[in-house]
DNA sequence: TATATAATTTAGTCATACCTAAATTAATTT
DNA sequence: AAATTAATTTAGGTATGACTAAATTATATA
């Protein structure tokens, strides 16, 4: 078994390859909270176990190996998620930081009874998908809020879900996974987004925005 | 907060001496299957955090403050225990490793949450007391079923939880906490039990018998 | 009481996973 | 092409929690 810190590193590499590649030292060094000269420590390990390719000064990417080692913990960590928030009514905003420490110490078994419990589901609460239990995810098609433009309506498929305080934040205009929505304003000079939630109004700065994600977008009349 | 480690010293602390007052040494290291000399750097650790006192040669015991944190360990372990149990069905042999792990990683909220659900439930799948969420311990009166005699009716009040084969071995004769049952005959030179479990005849061990305990004895007519 | 045995503690090692500071390499400017 | 800047790696150190081997203390036996 590896170590839970370990864990950690394959499961942030994974994420972070998705939205660039190759990863960098700093830019894992970031993610973790650690500093870079741990992350180069880490890596002659993970590499030493093939469960990673790294060439000096070039980042860091999974092997195969690697990439079922991460899929496994990401698949722990949402269907926890997801089981704190249906099954114990542990709210939204909360589940993120119990699941991290849970998913390193759950068994199979557990793991199998929590997903045959909730019927097999595919998202977790903040609309990230859940790896099957052979590992495959199921490809959602998404843009950042920041892409919208006036007049246009959407859906919420994903938000960002490791601040609490911005899920707060959300859940206090109900914007939530499945979602719909239809921006009234962009205000100029990357201003903030004026958007209307089943009538009501709410005001969405860029910052928040930028970690809440979108499809089904459909130019609308207004009104 | 203190670590993993650190928190089963204590927990251990706590059973061996509920069973025989200071704890040596040895007797820690053979139950944490770790060598004496680590027991004893540990043991300075939780002294100079004043969690347990102790002598040189002459063994441990826990203060108040190390009292109240192995009692939060056994309550998260004991309610994990019943909720695995009851909300996802996880065998009786097999909630004991599992809440192993989990009991250092849950946090309040979800301690009680699975407290609310289970309804502040007293005893564990196993029989043994939960601690209330401030601590407090109902005794249980209990013999080993050991000191029972021909013809002596009872009822199971505890079993040993850590055992996961001998559980297999309990549940394959419907023996579990609440069940009754009769001694029918105690075989000579520190013979097995044979006893009558809902008209069904068993024979149990010497080295079963040690690890279950019993109360409302009653000398009883055969039938 | 002296000696043998058993239990406990001390001393020194190892592995993990982090850190800071210094050295190295790569990328960007001039 | 040389110099500056930024990123990365190396070197050396800390804390935790285990280990073995040796020294010490307590207990049992003769
Ligand atoms: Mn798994
Ligand atoms: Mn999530
Ligand atoms: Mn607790
Ligand atoms: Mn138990």
């Amino acid at each position: 078994m590896l170590t839970q810190a370990a864990e950690d590193y394959l499961k942030s590499i994974y994420k972070l390859q998705e939205k660039g590649g190759k990863v960098s030292t700093g830019i894992l060094a970031d993610y973790l909270n650690v500093k870079p000269a741990s992350v180069t420590g880490m890596i002659k390990k993970l590499k030493s176990m093939k469960l990673v390719r790294h060439e000096r000064y070039q980042g860091v990417t999974l092997t195969d190996a690697g990439m079922v080692i991460a899929l496994e913990i990401i698949r722990h960590h949402r269907l926890l998620e997801l089981y704190l928030f249906k099954a114990l009514g542990v709210p939204w905003d909360g589940v993120h930081e119990e699941a991290e420490k849970l998913e390193h110490v759950i068994s199979e078994d557990v793991e199998a009874r929590m997903d045959a419990f909730l019927g097999y589901p595919t998202t977790d609460p903040h609309g990230s998908p859940i790896p099957d239990k052979n590992g495959v995810v199921l490809k959602t098609h998404s843009i950042p809020m920041t892409d919208l433009k006036n007049g246009q309506s959407c859906v919420v498929v994903e938000v960002n879900d490791s601040d609490s305080a911005l899920l707060r934040h959300l859940g206090s205009f109900n914007l939530y996974p499945g979602t719909a929505f239809r921006v009234i304003e962009v205000a100029p000079f990357e201003g903030p987004f004026t958007i209307d939630i089943a009538g009501q109004q709410a005001v969405i700065g860029r910052e928040v925005a930028k970690h809440i994600f979108v499809n089904n977008v459909n130019e609308t009349d207004n009104v």
